[in-house]
DNA sequence: TTGTCATTCTAACGATTATTAGAGTGCTGG
DNA sequence: CCAGCACTCTAATAATCGTTAGAATGACAA
């Protein structure tokens, strides 16, 4: 065996790697499982997408050995393999926004603009937090909270903070933060708590750039599992179309070709 | 423009990087160019391909912004787009090291079998280099040497080691090095060493992990350009055929289609 | 057992991508 | 100017990938 073939061998390994982030979907996923472990349904109602084309995307990744799974019930739960994937997602992120002009364009307009993002830094932010001088709000849903959140933050998920605005203090800054910098739910909050005239701001940072700028976790003792979350959504949804589509759709999969 | 449109627009750009990544032999230039800026001819060379096929791999991480190029007369000169592209390879390869059992085996068979593998660790290595208590040994060509380095190494190119075995001393441990953990040449360097009696081991790690860990590096004053490792190279192969490769080359492709 | 639900597998398509050949561009030395 | 060299562009092929539909699996409940 010479050389020129072992080193093919190497390369073409780390390059399963990178076919596995060359696709939108599939970042997206690694983005959704770096908040905590999730069902197939329920990543495919975040990503926007088919459960199929969500299940196929999944394989992929499966078979680059970037998540794993295990079945409860059921259903099938898909987390990252480790650590280092989230760190990997990131770290493509970062490169991405620094070399890509039309990126850092899109980013600034759509989720970054300067007037939304809290202007102190993440130690002293920490540091406010601890002395109670600013609160911190993590607007995920709840599940994505207890598997991992900044310390001192509170939870209160997008979908509840409207009727939850009176927990909220209006003399304090409220800093909000949600998935990452690509997470659109941070400027949605931030837009209704400003419109209720409360001092709000958020950072860019999510778990994941929490994690891998080496700065510390917390996590809620464990109790919710992604399993509530996906049999909760699930039957808001069948509540939604009183369980017609369902059938429907049973009825059309059976149907002959025309 | 709605949330999901948005997002998509975000990841497709991230994309752009994971997609560039995706090939191996992409993957090899970015590791080979992490040594240094180098012409599309040597870069073709080292990577065992075609200059047409190098220049198509090159255009592509040109448009996903990871290299730039210059012109320098009739030579072409490609280098990373920044620091961070290095970074990122390094963090490819890691979590494909982590994740893919394949990849372990055929590394440790390979390339990083334990016997050949110096088992103090970098502090300490750079602390015996300084107390020259210990020889580290640079055996990548001289311009990546030139390009940067580990300090308190000395530049003995895999090439010329075998006529300039006498400026090593046999008392000393010597630690080799080259362009990082899938790079042969250490190896061949170490089988070499210890046939001719020197007490020689390696460590994996290149100036990109030595980089991305934070540590310092050297580089020469400049002098030597990559032109003329160029300019040397093909001197050297139209000597060793006589010139004749590349007229038939040319005869051949101007010749009609039979 | 049968039915239901969550998920995966198989097969197929259209869209990309890798690779190669041939022609073309830009630089340099005569 | 021309010839020669380094490299890139264009076009064409074969291979791979993303996406979808339909069938199949595996767990559970009646």
């Amino acid at each position: 065996m010479d050389s020129r073939s072992i080193k093919d061998l190497l390369y073409e390994q780390v390059s399963r790697i990178g076919k596995a982030v060359s696709s939108p979907k599939r970042l997206e996923l690694i983005e959704l499982l770096s908040q905590g472990e999730k069902t197939v349904e329920t990543l495919a109602r975040q990503l926007s997408a088919d459960v199929k084309l969500t299940s196929a995307h999944l394989r992929t990744l499966k078979e680059a050995r970037l998540v794993v799974f295990r079945r409860e019930g059921p259903y099938v739960i898909y987390r990252l393999a480790g650590d280092d994937v989230a760190g990997l997602w990131v770290n493509l992120r970062q490169v991405a926004e620094a070399n890509l002009a039309e990126l850092q364009v899109a980013v600034q307009r759509m989720v970054a603009h300067p007037d939304k993002l809290s202007r102190i830094g993440c130690a002293e932010l920490m540091a406010k937090a601890r002395r109670q001088e600013v609160v911190v709000v993590d607007v995920r849903p709840a599940e994505e909270f207890d598997a991992a959140h900044l310390p001192f933050a509170r939870s209160m998920p997008l979908a509840e903070i409207r009727k939850r605005l009176s927990e909220l203090p209006k003399d304090l800054e409220i800093v909000a933060y949600c998935r990452g910098p690509f997470c659109l739910m941070s400027d949605e909050a931030l837009t209704l708590l400003r419109k209720h005239g409360y001092r709000a701001s958020k950072i860019r940072e999510g778990v994941s750039e929490w994690q891998a700028a080496g700065l510390p976790l917390e996590q809620a003792a464990p109790g919710r599992s992604p399993v509530k979350e996906a049999v909760a959504a699930s039957k808001q949804q069948r509540s939604r179309n009183g369980g017609a589509t369902r059938r429907l759709e049973s009825v059309a999969n059976h149907m002959p070709k025309s």
